[in-house]
DNA sequence: ACATGACCTG
DNA sequence: CAGGTCATGT
């Protein structure tokens, strides 16, 4: 050995000793190997990993949505539907509601309510199209062009932004860029009033912003969002486009206001249009059929349901007709002449634009004849109805807020919006500061009429939209009938409804170790947000995708173990037999549970029931795809896959999910996450849930099946995509919550957790990789506590114990849980004890002098390993996980 | 040959 | 955490 200085020597030599599981490395020529006799070395710090180097900028900072959001982009849908596609349902139930109640609280308010158009953001298709028109074509206002582009107004009262945490979508921007400030009667008046409004303005904004992010539209694009947004602004941006690129009704025609936005979502586009070839391909004219007919139940159930809301709404409406009815009147005599004033100021902002062009003609007959009946619904496009519903929640936030002092900010805001008439309103509002009471009221019960009829309208669409189509449901789609018969799981289980909830603790047994692991109690892990975001994608009616799939994929894994290895995965098998059978050394660890690695063999009803379908279900075509459970888009969403974009209320939350910083694996992500939603959803289709065939011979067509959905992914770009091709963030923070269960995990095991992932060598190598880093460090921990509690003076073994409160423990899960947003299980405890133990003991015996002394705990530990929860086999279970 | 894990290094 | 090397097992 070359002289170095005597470290480099010691490390050298401890090299030398191999301690591998099970097989005595032979250390090298002994003679080198002795040196190794002090293995403080071993102790290197320098392995010490400084995970903390992850920290990527992955944000995916898709607005976080909320179910709201989904609600809005439900009833956008709907309303969009009305008029593009099935004209059939023209009488939109839903549309005609809102309509009648806006319309009523114009005409309320004096009729001048035309001027509400509120901010794109909450437009619908349509309108959305005209404010890009009306961007692009304000010429006439210089500000209108900023409007579209940037948050803030250029004047300094245009403290939109800072009112609102963030810049505001283009279009609402509009609306509260107040540029300048009405220069009315009295200036500094309208300044104070000026602030409360912008306050009231930010509230209702961040509503209609919130309705505005639909889930939907996140999944969609949420990938794509991701790699656009390079620069601070896209946040907002990116969201609006996806609310473009969702309905393809809305041409992006915005040219000239928006610059590289433009381009982004003509790139959307094309990626849309790209992911649908792939589906359209697979579309059969079985599902066509029966889409049809989905849809038209769904219809049907839709339009019952918004009757019913209608109704509520139209009681809600006559309260609030009744209440202002008087004062409307003797405002808008008074207003009218005020209007008159404003007029050319509304041009201000770009806002009017939009609304001007959708909603001149009804605001002027409004003002005309001030305020009217609803009879004029009919007139009405759906695209207004938001907008008008918008206008309403605005003025019911104004009336509750600050009636009195908000006159002449009112008059601002309805200048902005180009509608003069609103003014009147605010007059009205300000008269009225003794019927406030009242108008809370009214505001909350509209509200919640609002948000039930919308929440009703999701749920009878959240059924049908795991049918519908990818195509269908973002541009026309007519709803899938909930009903539908074709997915058993559609009609039936709400997507929305309660997931089986994998409490934390049924999850992870808290108390018994062996037990913990059973976790997989929880049948079907709440694969819900996934489907929820998935079906966007599908294209073809698919009940839910991803849950179906990852829990069929996890277990078909277990039982093709074989099959399952296409290509390259056969590689690690070693442990499955070991581990699980292994007899556990120490009494003090209850075995774990053994069962998970052969589900298949011992198909029990109780797996089905859970929701396991046999492989054979899914293979019907897309069978390849089956294989991979395809990362939602949210994946990794946290989760899962990446977090894939759509998931990313959580990857927002989740530190981790910044984690990686190598923007490749990121990008592969999300593009494996665009495409990869519509391939899972045919699969899904197919494989019903409940009903199942004889297991046996599914193996060997789930094999080739899976097979050929590599083959597939490697053939298709875009479908490929489904699968992921690399290793996200997400996954490696899977990777290290799974190290929780399992220290030794085969890449069976691997290839079953990550059924996201397209498993090729260089993946498997890698998850291997990192399960070995993690092991590395682990026992650098263990070895190094150990010498720590020896030097500490310890001298029984039996003294030493690994709580949660422990340095040991700490270390570790600071190491594999930085965010501590994971509850990590006892049974990990248990095994970092007994491996603390034993290196103690080793240590104390004085074994470490052999170099190879730690094989024999790395055997020990080896068997401790235990089941690895079912949720982990989402690919969304970070999400889940996390969630709780 | 190939696969895997320990060990080391950067 | 990724790479590389080494030793070992199949």
């Amino acid at each position: 050995m070359p002289d170095h200085d005597s470290t480099t020597l010691l490390t050298r030599q401890t090299k030398r000793r191999r301690v591998d599981i099970g097989v005595k490395r032979t250390v090298g020529s002994p003679i080198f190997t002795r040196a190794r006799e002090t293995l403080f070395d071993s102790m290197n710090q320098s392995h010490g990993s400084n995970q903390d180097g992850d920290c990527s900028l992955v944000s995916h900072g898709h607005s976080g949505t909320n179910s709201d959001g989904e609600k809005s982009n439900v009833l956008r849908k709907l309303l969009k539907r009305a008029n593009s596609y099935e004209d059939t349902i023209m009488p939109f139930p839903g549309a005609t509601i809102i309509s009648q109640l806006l319309k009523n609280n114009i005409g309320k308010n004096g009729g001048s309510d035309s001027g509400f158009q509120g901010s794109g953001a909450l437009s619908s298709g349509g309108s959305e199209i005209q404010a890009e028109d009306a961007c692009s074509n304000s010429s006439r206002d210089q500000d209108s062009p900023s409007d579209c582009l940037s948050p803030g107004p250029p004047l300094p009262p245009s403290s939109s932004s800072s009112s609102f945490g963030r810049p505001p979508p283009p279009s609402n921007l509009n609306s509260h860029a107040p540029p300048q400030p009405l220069c009315l009667s009295s200036f500094d008046l309208d300044r104070l009033s000026d602030e409360h409004l912008r306050a009231k303005r930010a509230r209702v904004e961040n509503i209609i912003r919130g309705m505005s992010h639909s889930p939907l539209v996140r999944s969609n694009n949420s990938t794509s969002s991701n790699d656009h947004r390079g620069d601070g602004n896209s946040h907002n941006t990116s969201s609006h486009n996806h609310i473009r690129s969702n309905c393809p009704s809305s041409l992006l025609s915005s040219p000239g206001s928006r610059g590289g936005v433009v381009g982004v979502g003509e790139v959307y586009r094309e990626n849309k249009r790209k992911q649908r070839l792939p589906q359209q391909q697979h579309s059969f004219t079985q599902l066509v059929c029966s889409r049809q007919e989905q849809r038209q139940e769904e219809r049907r159930q839709l339009k019952l349901q918004l009757e019913d809301m209608q109704k509520q709404l139209r009681q809600l409406q006559e309260k609030f007709y009744q209440i202002y009815d008087s004062e409307t009147e003797e405002e808008e005599e008074n207003g009218e002449s005020g209007e008159v004033d404003r007029g050319g100021e509304r041009e201000e902002d770009g806002n009017l634009s939009e609304d001007s062009i959708r909603s001149d003609g009804l605001e002027e007959r409004h003002r005309d004849r001030g305020r009217h009946s609803h009879d004029e619904l009919s007139e009405l496009d759906p695209g207004l109805f938001l907008d008008r519903a918008r206008a309403l929640l605005r003025e019911q936030a104004l009336l509750d807020g600050d009636i009195e002092e908000d006159v002449d900010g009112r008059e601002e805001e309805e200048d902005r919006n180009g509608e003069r008439v609103m003014k009147r309103r605010g007059e009205a509002a300000g008269r009225r500061g003794g019927g406030r009471q009242l108008a809370e009221t009214l505001k909350q019960e509209l509200n919640c009429a609002v948000s039930q009829v919308v929440d009703t309208v999701v749920k009878g669409f959240s059924s049908p939209k795991q049918a519908v189509s990818h195509h269908l449901g973002c541009h026309s789609n007519t709803p899938a009938a909930p009903s539908s018969s074709s997915n058993s799981s559609s009609s039936c289980p709400p997507p929305f409804g309660p997931l089986p909830s994998l409490t934390p603790d049924s999850r992870f047994g808290s108390g018994a170790l062996a037990l913990t692991l059973n976790g997989d109690g929880s049948p079907t892990p709440n694969y819900h947000s996934s489907n929820q975001r998935l079906h966007c994608f599908g294209d073809v009616i698919v009940p839910s995708p991803l849950d179906s799939f990852s829990g069929l994929s996890g277990r078909l894994s277990g039982v093709h173990t074989p099959n399952d290895q296409t290509e390259a995965l056969p590689l690690v098998v070693r442990k499955n037999g070991g581990g699980g059978g292994g007899e556990n050394i120490h009494p003090s660890l209850p075995p774990p549970p053994p069962p998970p690695h052969h589900p298949s063999l011992h198909p029990s009803p109780l797996t089905a029931s859970l929701g396991f379908s046999p492989p054979s279900f899914r293979h019907p075509f897309p069978l390849p795809l089956m294989g991979y459970p395809f990362q939602s888009p949210l994946g990794s969403h946290g989760g899962g896959a990446g977090y894939p974009p759509g998931a990313k209320d959580h990857h927002r939350s989740s530190p981790d999910s910044m984690d990686m910083t190598r923007e490749t694996v990121s990008l592969r992500t999300k593009m494996a996450a665009l495409g990869g939603g519509h391939l899972s959803h045919h699969h899904h289709r197919q494989s019903s849930p409940s009903q199942h065939g004889p297991e046996g011979l599914s193996l060997s067509l789930i094999k080739s099946e899976c097979g050929d959905l590599q083959d597939i992914a490697d053939i298709s770009p875009y479908s490929g995509s489904t699968i992921q091709e690399g290793l996200s963030p997400n996954h490696l923070k899977k990777a290290k919550l799974m190290f929780f269960y399992t220290r030794y995990p085969s890449s069976n095991m691997l290839k079953m957790y990550f059924s996201d992932v397209k498993f090729n060598r260089c993946i498997t190598s890698q998850l291997i990789k990192w399960f070995s880093n993690f092991r590395e460090f682990y026992y650098i921990q263990m070895e190094k506590f150990a010498r720590q509690a020896i030097n500490e003076g310890v001298t029984a073994a039996e003294e030493l114990s690994v709580g949660r409160d422990a340095e040991l423990f700490r270390a570790l899960n600071m190491h594999y849980n930085k965010a501590n947003d994971f509850e990590v299980p006892d049974r990990f405890l248990e095994v970092a004890q007994v491996t603390l133990r034993e290196f103690f003991n080793a240590i104390v015996a004085g074994k470490d002098a052999d170099p190879s002394w730690k094989k024999a705990i790395y055997k020990v530990i080896c068997k401790l390993d235990s089941e690895v929860p079912e949720v982990f086999k989402s690919p969304n279970c970070l999400q889940e996980l996390l969630h709780d």
